[in-house]
DNA sequence: CTATTTGTTTATCC
DNA sequence: AGGATAAACAAATA
């Protein structure tokens, strides 16, 4: 369930690493995860080679290894990294494996929708793509004003899917969209360019807002969330809106191809553009 | 057996 | 040109 809460949570499940030498890497020829470079190229370029430190930003992930390489992780929909014994065998979904002389890490994806980089730069350089990411949720350059402007560009586009969008919100997945629109009260078919300019602050806000506990609460030790979020109602049918007063049937359907959760009374349409088919 | 899935890229259309 | 959209990708689970 990666979202950039889960994946800051996956990020330091290798922490017992930092710092360990890597003496072999096994991995998975044919795993589609390879897709931008050969299994074997990437088996042959870590050992002998330091893990240093990892850092997140939205649902990237990157690993500094010595003499400058840069393991870049896309978790896909359903990667998952965790370090176990040394004498941990490889399993069907583990795409691969760094033995250290202590553990293995694992990275672990049945779906195979994640993805792997290795990348070398010079000392004190990021790999490009890093430095090409747009500003994270949190950061002091993702602006009320910035938001604002993304709501413009994407007037024609629908907001939960602009909030899908990783080149404007990076690291919101579909249950923090679903979060974002349900805590501003919003229909998530609302065109976006028919949001008012406070309904643009409250969309700013409540993505830093959401994006804060979701670090805080699933990012630490992927604790279950409270009650009092959309998040504990929403995965199945027959939910009810947490929300104080309010406690309607929620509403679960596709939304341009993603499945969608709603409360149909806080989140009520409020305009005639506002279609969901 | 079918339907569903917390993500991204690609092709196509506008 | 740039943006919106659906389909494709793959495999486990209900």
């Amino acid at each position: 369930m990666p979202e950039l809460a889960e994946v800051e949570y996956n990020r330091k499940q290798w922490d017992p690493g930092i710092g360990e030498s890597i003496v072999a890497v096994e991995c998975h020829e044919k795993a589609r995860d390879f897709r931008k470079m050969s299994a074997s190229a990437f088996k042959s370029a870590l050992p002998g080679k330091t893990l240093l430190s990892s850092r997140t930003h939205g649902k990237q992930m990157l690993f500094e290894i010595s003499e400058v390489i840069w393991l870049g992780l896309h978790l896909g929909m359903t990667g998952k990294l965790f370090a176990a014994d040394s004498n941990h065998e490889i399993a069907k979904a583990e795409h691969f494996v760094l033995r250290t002389p202590h553990r293995s890490l694992v990275f672990s994806d049945f779906r195979m929708f994640g993805n792997v980089t290795l990348d070398e730069t010079n000392p004190g350089e990021f790999p490009v793509w890093w430095q090409q990411l747009p500003p994270e949720i949190l950061s002091p350059s993702f602006t009320k004003k910035l938001v604002h402007s993304h709501l413009f560009r994407h007037r024609k586009s629908l907001v939960k899917p602009l909030l899908l969008n990783q080149a404007r919100f990076p690291g919101i997945g579909n249950w923090m969209a679903d979060e974002i629109v349900w805590q501003m009260k919003l229909h998530p078919a609302t065109l976006c360019g028919d949001l008012s300019e406070s309904q643009s602050e409250a969309l700013w806000k409540a993505s830093r807002s959401v994006t804060r506990d979701a670090l805080r609460i699933i990012g630490t030790d992927y604790s279950q969330p409270p009650a009092s979020w959309l998040f504990t109602h929403r995965w199945k049918d027959g939910g009810h809106c947490p929300r104080k007063g309010c406690g309607a049937e929620l509403v679960r359907r596709d939304l341009r191809g993603r499945t969608t959760c709603w409360c149909p009374v806080c989140q009520s349409k409020h305009s005639a553009s506002d279609t969901i088919q």
